[in-house]
DNA sequence: CTACATAGTGAAGTCACTTCACGATATGCC
DNA sequence: GGCATATCGTGAAGTGACTTCACTATGTAG
């Protein structure tokens, strides 16, 4: 008899697979939560700060756009972010409607750390292994996503 | 010159892994999300169907304990899904203080849906591939989510 | 039978998010 | 210049997922 519902041998392994991503998705979350919580952030927070990192000084309305949320929701964060001196709010040189925001020395020292975390864990995870497979593994996350990013622009 | 910040060949490469997981995660995570909202679900509210379906009937505390979070948040997922007829609360059969909570017909024919669901997704991301291939990923996987669950015992 | 642990829930609060309405400014057009 | 219209940020109000704390009802061990 079958197991796993009675489905034909490369279905079944294909489930495993994204059982597998599934759980790996969940415990890397959860991982990173908790790094940045040790900072004193929260994930949405965090994710503002590195989108400032990684590409500068921002608008509030491109920052809503870059993390796909409204920008009401940007305003509240950098409330709090500001509140905390992780960054600031400056009027925009040309568009007075618009706040330029970029990081604080405190804030920039913050992501920093962000940075070399996620640096640490990368190797822990990929450190100490044979080339072969890091390749194999770069190779099929790459196929996966290139499948999912399929699957997004049809029916997302 | 070197290129990402400076750091050792393999270190780079490890980074990028990361990167990718962490988006493959995000996009995975995302295209659930859509899916259960298809359904009139959430995502939480969805976790728990998902577990009564997989490990049967079982009393509130128990939930709670399944995934992972407070009791109280359980009361309020339940109220909702019972007002939605999903989920029946009945009297534990011998702790009068315990409620069990079991699926309802329509809350199975709904959780069967989710599995055809995630099965067909399972197909569209790993079906078609060589079976090295997907031989590899799986072995990936399962590496990385060990070194993973190893680092959350220690330092989690 | 008393002491203590356990099951569920009300009350209150936090955080991430949304929509809608509004004031302030920019911009295109005549 | 002047007016319509789009855009930038924010107040108000609401939802969903969480938490902690206090409390009632019940089980259980000594």
């Amino acid at each position: 008899m079958k197991s796993l519902h009675d489905m034909p041998e490369g279905a079944a392994s294909a489930s495993v697979s994204l059982d597998r991503l599934f759980e790996l998705a969940e415990v890397l979350g959860t991982l990173m939560e908790h790094g940045v919580a040790e900072r004193g952030l929260t994930r949405a927070r965090a994710g503002l700060l590195w989108a400032l990192f990684h590409d500068g000084a921002m608008t509030q309305r491109a920052l809503a756009g870059q993390l796909g949320v409204t920008p009401r929701n940007v305003t509240g964060l950098l409330d709090a972010l500001e509140a905390d001196g992780l960054v600031v709010r400056e009027a925009h040189p040309t568009d007075r409607r618009a706040m330029l925001v970029s990081l604080t020395e405190s804030g920039r020292t913050l992501t920093d750390g962000l940075r070399r975390g996620r640096d640490a864990l990368a190797l822990e995870l990929f450190g100490e292994m044979p080339a072969s497979q890091l390749a194999a593994i770069q190779d099929g996350l790459e196929t996966v996503l290139a499948r999912l990013r399929a699957i997004d622009r049809v029916d997302g």
